[in-house]
DNA sequence: CAAGCCCTGTTGAACGATCCAACGACCCGC
DNA sequence: GCGGGTCGTTGGATCGTTCAACAGGGCTTG
C-alpha cells in the first residue's frame, strides 16, 4: 500500500498531510495542551495515516539526550550471581521502557581502567546515565560518575563512609536475620556462619547480620569464612561439623557455600532438615532442586530493577504513565524473603512451632 | 583542568585547532587514506590534544545508522534457560563490541503482537538490526524481518521448511549422538530417552539424534516425552524404571529433566553413574553441583554468540580490528561438548573403556 | 604547450527533529 | 474604536556530522 517499506515519514510529512506546520505536529507530540483540540485531532489522524513515528536520533541530536541507559555486563564472573544478574537485566529494561527509556548493554573492565568506557559513551552522547550493579568496596565509579555530574544509580551500596550517589540493595543482615530467628525458632541453640572473607562489603554485611541475630537470641557466635567457592564451603563447614561441639543449624552467606556445607553435612552422615539446618542466600534455581531442597532468602530483584531506574530517571526527568517520583530517595533497602525448605525444616517432622 | 565537563569538543573545535576544515578531521577518522600523511598526524594530535569523540548522534542522523543491535529479552522463561541466556548477552555484547556496535535491549509480548516493537525501533532508526533468540517453531519474526529488509540474525534455526534469513544454532541431534555413544561405549545397551513433547523443534531435533544414535548401535528406542519441568521428568523417568525391562542408562533432552530422572533413580534405592546412566543437556551450574554430578553437554554459547553478530553485521558492513568476512555463510551449526560427570561414570569404578 | 588526471583539501547543503522569536487572530476592557 | 494580553501558529536557526561538488597544484600524456 504505502511505500514506507524504504523511508518513513517524518514530521514535514505529517504537517503537510494535516496541513500545518512542523512546530504544530511537534507540540502535539510533545505538549498536547498546547494544540487546538480540532487542530489536535486532525494532526493525530494525519499521524496515524501516515504511520509516523519521531526519529529517535534527530530529538537527540537537538535535545542533547539519547533516552538510553548504560548497564555494563560483567565479564561473567562466578556461576553464582547469574540468575539474579539475568533477572535485574530483564527487569531495568521492562521498567525503562515505561518511561521511554532503553537500556544499552556494554563492556568494561572492572576498576579505574573501564571509566574509560564509561567516558566515551558520554562523550559520544550514546547514553544519558549509568545503571551500575557488581558493586565492590572501593568501587571507583561511583566518585566518578558523581564528580561529573552523570545521573546514575547503583544495585548495591558503595560501602565506603561518603554517600555517594543513590543506591538501591537488598538488606543482607535483615536476611541473614530472618534465617537466624527461624533456626532459632526451630530449637537450634549452637548456631554456626559460613562467611566470606573481611572487606567484600556484602559479606561484612551479612555477618553483621547474623552476630546481630545472635546476640539478640544469646547464641554464642560460631563463625567460619570460606572465599565463596563449592569446594572451600564444604572444607569449611567440615571444619565446623568435626568440633567436638557442633553446631546444629549452619547459616551460609550464599547458596554456593551451602551447597557445600550440604556436602560436608551428608558425607559425614547427617541429614540436612533432620540432624542439622542449612539455609543459604540468593535462592538460585539450584536450591530448588530435589534432593537439596536449600532453605535460602530470596532477593526481590523486580522492585530493586524498579527502584534503580526510577533513582537513575529522577534527575532526568523521565516521561510516561507512571509519573516519576520527584523526591525520590537517594536509598533504598529491600529485605529479602526467607524461602523455608526441608534443608531447614523436614517434611516428614514438622519442627518445633 | 579543561572545561570539558561541561560541552564536549566538536568536530569544528578540531579542525580550528589543526587548522584545517571539519571534512578533513572527518576524512581523517573515517577515511585515514585519503588525508596527507603530515595532516593526518597533525590532525590527530588536536584529537588527542582536546580528547575529541565524535559525537554518535550526529553521526547517525546524517549516515541514517544507528550502529545499535536490538535485542529482545523475554518475560522470564522457566528457569533452565537463563545461565545461557545470561551467557549469550555478554557474548554478543562484547562481539558487537568489537565491531564499533553497541547492544539496545527491548522488551516485546512473544508472538505476532510483539512485532509492533521492532516494527517502532526501525521507524526511529532506534537499530540499524536485530539479533533474536529463544526462537519458536511459528516464530513470526523471521518472515517479518526479511520481507522488510532488515538484517538480522537468530540464535536457533526456524524450523520450517522456507529457509528464511541467517541463524547459528547448537547441534542438538549431535550432542544427544554423543551421549547415547558415550553410554553404549560404557556398557548399556538398554537407553531411554527422555523427550519433550512433539513439535518444539529443539526437543525434535535432539530426540531424532537419539534415534540416529540407537539405529547406529543397533539399540532399540524407549522414549518417554514430559513436559519439562523437574517434576514431570520425576514422573516420566520412574514410568521407565518401574518397567519390567527398566533401561540402564537415560538419556534426557534437558538438564532439568534430567534432574527429575536422579530423583527418580535414587528414590528406587539405584546410585546414578553406578546401576544407571544419566545424561542432561545445557550444562547447568547445577549440573556440576556435589551430589549431584551430572554428565551433560555443553553449548559452546561465547562461539554462537560472536557467530551471531558476525552474521548480522555483514550486510551492515561493520568496521573493526577483525574484519568481517564478506562472504558470510547463512547459516552455522556448533557442536556442543560432553562433559562427563559421575552420573554416568562413577569415580570408584572407571567402567568400560 | 595544452589537455587531462589524480591527489588533497574546502565549501555549501542535508539528515529530522526541537528551540526561539515573531506574528496574526481573538477577546476583553476602557 | 483602540491598546494590551493571550493563544495558536509560523518560519528560521540550530544540534554535529557526513555527502556531493568543486578549486587548485603537480604530474603525465598527446
Amino acid at each position: 500500500m504505502t511505500r514506507a517499506t524504504r523511508t518513513s515519514p517524518t514530521l514535514a510529512n505529517v504537517a503537510a498531510a494535516a496541513g500545518v506546520s512542523r512546530q504544530t505536529v511537534s507540540n502535539v507530540i510533545n505538549t498536547p495542551g498546547r494544540v487546538a483540540p480540532e487542530t489536535r485531532s486532525r494532526v493525530q489522524a494525519a499521524i496515524e495515516t501516515l504511520n509516523y513515528r519521531p526519529n529517535r536520533v534527530a530529538r537527540s541530536l537537538r535535545t542533547r539526550t539519547s533516552r538510553l541507559l548504560g548497564y555494563c555486563v560483567q565479564p561473567a564472573p562466578v556461576g553464582m550471581l547469574n540468575p539474579v544478574l539475568d533477572r535485574f537485566v530483564h527487569a531495568i529494561t521492562e521498567s525503562a521502557a515505561e518511561h521511554g527509556f532503553h537500556v544499552l548493554l556494554f563492556t568494561a573492565p572492572a576498576g579505574a581502567p573501564g571509566l574509560d568506557r564509561y567516558a566515551e559513551l558520554l562523550a559520544q552522547q550514546a547514553v544519558d546515565g549509568f545503571v551500575l550493579s557488581d558493586t565492590v568496596v572501593g568501587d571507583p565509579r561511583h566518585g566518578w560518575l558523581t564528580a561529573h555530574g552523570v545521573p546514575f544509580s547503583a544495585f548495591g551500596r558503595t560501602w565506603t563512609g561518603e554517600d555517594q550517589g543513590a543506591w538501591v540493595d537488598v538488606d543482607g543482615a535483615a536476611g541473614i536475620g530472618q534465617a537466624v530467628a527461624h533456626v532459632h525458632a526451630a530449637g537450634h541453640r549452637r548456631i554456626g556462619f559460613l562467611g566470606w572473607p573481611d572487606g567484600s562489603g556484602v559479606g561484612d554485611d551479612r555477618l553483621a547480620g547474623y552476630q546481630a541475630g545472635c546476640r539478640r537470641f544469646g547464641v554464642a557466635p560460631l563463625v567460619v569464612r570460606t572465599d565463596g567457592g563449592i569446594e572451600a564451603g564444604r572444607t569449611a563447614a567440615g571444619g565446623l561439623l568435626d568440633r567436638p561441639d557442633p553446631p546444629s543449624a549452619l547459616v551460609c552467606v550464599s547458596d554456593l557455600a551451602a551447597h557445600g556445607a550440604l556436602r560436608a553435612v551428608t558425607e559425614r552422615g547427617l541429614r540436612p532438615g533432620h540432624d542439622i539446618a542449612i539455609t543459604g542466600f540468593d535462592d538460585t534455581p539450584s536450591a530448588a532442586l530435589p534432593g537439596i531442597e536449600l532453605t535460602s532468602l530470596s532477593q526481590p530483584i523486580e522492585q530493586v530493577g524498579r527502584a534503580v531506574v526510577r533513582m537513575v530517571l529522577g534527575p532526568l526527568g523521565a516521561a510516561g504513565p507512571p509519573t516519576p517520583p520527584a523526591g525520590a530517595a537517594p536509598h533504598q533497602l529491600f529485605e529479602p524473603t526467607l524461602v523455608i525448605r526441608s534443608s531447614s525444616h523436614p517434611k516428614d517432622d514438622g519442627g518445633s512451632t
